[in-house]
DNA sequence: GATTTATAGTTACTTTTAGTAACCTAAATC
DNA sequence: GATTTAGGTTACTAAAAGTAACTATAAATC
């Protein structure tokens, strides 16, 4: 695709340059339609760092106003923690309950969609309890090999 | 960790430049605690873009060469198929077999913890696919909201 | 015999996302 | 009147992901 820089340019050049804007468009409308797919979709959304532990933490603690949930996760930042349980609200896996005091007063809980998300959550953290061991002695394995 | 350069350095300062290192050092010790919980550990380990639908395409295509497992999931890049296919690998989610051919050949497949982890998968795969509906309609809610 | 093709990478670079630190609000307490 | 509190936001830095170009090598093609 590249071309040498040295060459004049020509009509011929400015039409590639088309070419490409047109062959740009198609890609991104296939990357589109790849994202319409739903697991795609689902997974990429809840598959970011703190989403599935966010909703374990409520699951298993019912309401949680947003420094207990900080502090449950341990190592989120407020930021992140902000913005991921922005994006689970938005989904409507979590609830946010909004008391006007001060200091304000934001309590989150699972919504019933998000206790079928934590069910899930559950079932793979569960697993992973068990498979543990074995992947660590795995990693162990691949960096001495 | 950065001192001012035009100031006389004091005992005062080097004292604090101790308790710094102290507080980092128990911050760290916190922090890695942390990431001894299992569930952390595997979930922030499967939790990235390609790891799921990585296991996925694998699990329902059986073995996979390295550009066909590529062209599966569509918009992955080359780089970072590679990375997620090791740490796959490191985990013992999936086995690499390589054969001494030009051009190249690379076979891909689950292990039997992979299989067990596609089981998981799968499942947040079909929910996914049950609430995506309910999801759609609470994105859009929000937006407007 | 030079050129092209194929596959599974790696390397260097750019863009996007996550994480950190400092700040804001406004009533209640010391 | 300075400090504490809870739940943020903003501006900045670090890390992760994505892109483009390159590698190796034998067989097939011109």
């Amino acid at each position: 695709m590249s071309k040498p820089s040295n060459t004049v340019v020509t009509i011929a050049e400015n039409e590639s340059v088309e070419e490409e804007k047109n062959l740009k468009l198609i890609l991104d409308r296939a990357k589109d339609q790849s994202k319409l797919c739903p697991v795609r979709d689902v997974i990429h959304r809840i598959s970011d760092k703190w989403s599935l532990l966010s909703i374990l933490a409520l699951g298993t603690h019912g309401t949680l106003r947003f420094n207990a949930l900080k502090k449950e996760i341990g190592d989120v930042s407020q930021r992140m923690l902000t913005v991921t349980l922005r994006n689970l609200e938005e989904d409507g896996f979590v609830s946010r309950k909004i008391y006007a005091e001060v200091p304000p007063r934001v309590e989150y809980q699972l919504t019933d969609m998000g206790q079928g998300l934590m069910q899930q959550a559950l079932q793979l953290a569960d697993w992973a309890n068990t498979q543990l061991p074995a992947i660590i002695s795995s990693r162990k394995k691949f960096k001495k090999g």
